[in-house]
DNA sequence: ATGGTGGTCTTACCA
């Protein structure tokens, strides 16, 4: 059995605790953080390394920042990709025990047809690009972390609500249904699932006490990944925490060896 | 009820 799993932690100095606690709780074996907000000098190694683990990020001041947590070796660690550019550090891929796995932190994209909209997209066809050349090479592969794209309707609170804004736009969509037309599946839907279930809701305005959240979290597999997924979960209880991120874990059972 | 909270080398910005 292999626990594979997601987490934007909203800056890993704060949630250290948490994601220790929660790795434990769980007994992870591979863990994708997002928006851990730390450059890569202060990234806390030994707290992972004391557990038994091995990791692999990239960082930087303030924003963004992704990392892997494994107990199992990390090969071929990637950073970044051809056609893009970009000083954000958002993408994070590694073979591990066979998986290749690529961890995103996508662009929130702000607001529709925005500067940072257009580079979100921008940004998805890059990496679109990036996940079908190793889709060429891996047989194995998982595709995790905050996308920042609901996928379907049924996957927000209030679809009138949020009909075409951000996070949920027919272009952003498309990115993602891009992705499944690769082969890739969304691990949640492999499943029969509670209505309602979401990954984020914001701090603000009591979004989590009324369930008004998104599920922009995802863990995407290559069907050899399907056959051998057991379970996909969104863990709304890390996010009932005190002093929580703003998004719960997401994760996967596999039936294979770690 | 068109606001609100939380994070960051903060006093503006990102989400």
């Amino acid at each position: 059995m292999l626990k594979l799993a997601s987490w934007n932690v909203n800056s890993l100095k704060i949630r250290l605790e948490q994601v220790l606690d929660w790795m434990d709780k769980t007994n992870i074996d591979i863990l994708a953080l997002q928006e851990t907000k730390t450059i890569d000098d202060n990234f806390p190694v030994a707290a992972f390394t004391e557990r038994g683990y091995q990791l692999c990020f990239a960082g930087q001041k303030t924003f963004n920042g992704v990392a892997i947590i494994s107990r199992q070796p990390l090969a071929n660690i990637i950073t970044d990709i051809p056609d893009l550019d970009d000083p954000q550090r958002r993408i994070l891929a590694s073979t591990i025990a066979g998986v290749r796995l690529i961890n995103l932190y996508v662009p929130n994209g702000s607001e529709v047809n925005s500067e940072k909209y257009l580079y979100k997209l921008n940004w998805l066809e890059k990496v679109s690009a990036f996940i079908a050349n190793e889709l060429r090479e891996h047989e194995h592969l998982a595709v995790v972390g905050d996308f920042n794209i609901a996928p379907e309707d049924c996957d927000v609170h209030d679809p009138a609500a949020w009909e075409g804004s951000v996070l949920v736009s027919p272009p952003e969509r498309e990115a993602f249904a891009r992705l499944l037309s690769y082969g890739l599946k969304d691990s949640f839907r492999l499943f029969p699932q509670e209505a309602r279930q979401f990954s984020w809701w914001d701090y603000r305005a009591l979004g989590f006490r009324r369930n008004r959240g998104l599920r922009i979290d995802h863990v995407l597999l290559t069907q050899s990944l399907v056959d051998c997924c057991l379970s996909s979960k969104i863990d709304k209880d890390a996010r009932r925490a005190e002093r929580p991120s703003d998004h719960a874990p997401v994760w996967v059972e596999l039936d294979i060896l770690p």
